[in-house]
DNA sequence: CATGAATGAGCGTTCATTCAT
DNA sequence: AATGAATGAACGCTCATTCAT
């Protein structure tokens, strides 16, 4: 049995060790410039090996996003947990998780969104864009769940839950693609950062604070 | 001289007709499926005839998101140019324009914002490059320049009117891609419509409301 | 008109060269080690070009076969049409048409057999199959017609036409693979004439001559 | 002593388990498409231990050949063996004995025919060449002997035993080539059978029937 | 200007075989 | 003896681009 276990841990070390290889020439050459050649040699391993442990050059790359995607996943389950938080602190915990995500691996991040809104994406084994899908949707409703007691529904009558996730999330899907890929890391993590913070301040007057008409209404009454 | 303005006409005319011929071998094929010979194909020309109107395959591409990119500029310094408009009005206008955007051409919108994620981008030539950029950059100050009477810096110190460009430039680049191409064109459009719709509302709350401690001050003090 | 002409000829012309060269390459390397690169170092080309004229290797190797097929079927329908021919005369001409079939190319009618009784030969394209396929069935019927009228029904109740062409055909099959690929095609040649004329002088006795019962019933009766 | 000789026996049978493994992978993938790795699952061994048995792919197929091709020479020489048969009953027996030769097992039988037919052939092991020619050589040899009394010469004065049973042989190879590897097994039986009962009755009656002139003779007499 | 045949570097993938354990 | 992870050469095919006509 041990044998057995260290041969598994063995075998997912082999893996993370490609996916690192990986992750370092998609980060010099580019996503589609990148060969399975180049990230062989990166892991000084041979192509061929390469297929022992991932099916394609797809499979490959959209495992890489998995681990994001995971990680995502998690960040948004704990924080969906935690029912003591009011509506700030929720934008708040959910800036600081999805910038979290962007640091975990800014690349990654990049190229997984890159994938999803892209042809190559249908090209997967079912299977693995299956995971991805579900792995998102079961985020995004992590995120819906935030908002399930979060903002007043008599103020907004017609913004579910969901469609909210879904703003939030495709802002951030913009923010992390508008980052200009030039390889300056930190520069970029703090421009992310700002731009969080200014949208998600945005977000958070616009969801909370009683609106105008609101306001206004006792004036005019 | 009208020799030389009619050939140059004519040159115009067939640069059109090739992108014309290329974006719809693009919305059937798919992006990078399609060939620069069923290009040529549908545009009934040759293969070498693309090449003496546009130096590259990415040229081409990069020239379809220029048109796209161009009357995104024609509408929001039209938009610019309107004076009298009220926060609230600027909000729905630029919602407007930019549905409007996505409309005249959702496949090539996607594809710019594709591209400019993208390591293909840093491979056009230079002056191409430099076109695209100059015009976004030019478009985001326009968008800038209309918040820039429009909300209350007091209660945004630290928000300049080009970084809230970048935001709502951002979500808009998010919600497009995350629209899937899966071909049902109306349904996408009914779909961003929705969520543009509700992303600007909260923008627009989030943006022009008083905060909730300007209303708090009065009971406060 | 002319220039379309002459551009079919130099495309037909191409062709050949390039079936020249696979035909060189494949006697030299075998069927099966033969590359495209062989292929086009032999015929003076570059890869690429040779799939401007075949879909892929097998078609490449199949139009190969359809040639033979095709002086196959010719000789056999000319055959089929010579009317006063009596039995003898007829296995005599099949004899000669079947080693003139051998005689026009050897290697690719090993091919072409070889081809036939293999896997492979289901990844062709089913035009191609169906092609070959057809083209075989069509001279399989011209022979069967010479012996439509050709032997004696009363002594082979039970052999119809169709299946003396088939066992004909088998034979000659049998022969042709029987000979061993090594080059020295003059002995092979030879060697093939001597059994093809065992064979058809066994068949011819076989099938045309009185069978003992016939020639022992006077005797009987 | 009883140790080395279990050794081997053991030996003998890893070998048999490897080839019935082999035969049966080979029977649902095709020869072609079959990998070692296949025949090893197959064979609930590991792909290296294939090679503790055999000294490369082609090694073990052509070992599964020689096993049809042992079966084909013992039947042969238990027939050459019964003296007392006349040449009708010859032919019969003989034909027997080939079907039985199909019927062990066709689809290797047709891969034995296939592999001496084949450039791969040449790149087998000298050695196992040589057996496999050898044993053709023997079995045919068998066939020959069968028709050393069986013919009458001055009726053949150039149709030597040798050549005779080339003939047959390679009218069974053809036979056995022609039948589509479709899968449906009884069907091919039925057909190949129906085959090979009007080829041999064809060869029986050109064989052994009085030819033409004898028949005339009597009129001379 | 226009053509379109030709190019050829480049890629993802396979699989028979080896060898350290 | 048995393993099975690793190998790496080899191959068929694509397609953006060029250039002689």
């Amino acid at each position: 049995m041990g044998i057995h276990e260290r041969k598994e841990r063995e075998k997912e070390r082999r893996r993370q060790q490609i996916m690192v290889a990986a992750k370092r020439v998609f980060s010099i050459k580019g996503f589609g410039r990148a060969t399975m050649e180049d990230i062989a040699n990166e892991a000084e391993l041979s192509p061929g090996t390469l297929y022992l442990y991932f099916k394609s050059k797809d499979d490959l790359c959209a495992s890489l996003s998995l681990r994001v995607l995971e990680y995502f996943f998690l960040r948004m389950e704990h924080l969906a947990g935690e029912k003591q938080l009011d509506g700030p602190q929720k934008i708040a915990s959910l800036k600081k998780a999805l910038f979290d995500v962007f640091e975990f691996d800014p690349l990654i991040l990049k190229n997984l969104f890159f994938l999803q809104s892209n042809e190559a994406f249908q090209q997967l084994t079912p299977e693995l864009m299956d995971e991805i899908n579900a792995l998102s949707a079961k985020a995004m409703g992590k995120i819906a769940s935030l908002f399930e007691s979060g903002f007043d529904p008599d103020q907004w009558p017609n913004l579910h839950p969901h469609e909210l996730a879904q703003i939030i999330w495709a802002t951030f899907y913009g923010l992390v693609l508008w980052e200009k890929s030039d390889g300056k890391a930190e520069v970029n993590k703090a421009h992310l950062k700002k731009n969080l913070d200014h949208a998600f301040e945005i977000i958070e007057r616009g969801i909370f604070v009683q609106n105008r008409s609101a306001i206004d209404e006792p004036i005019e009454g």
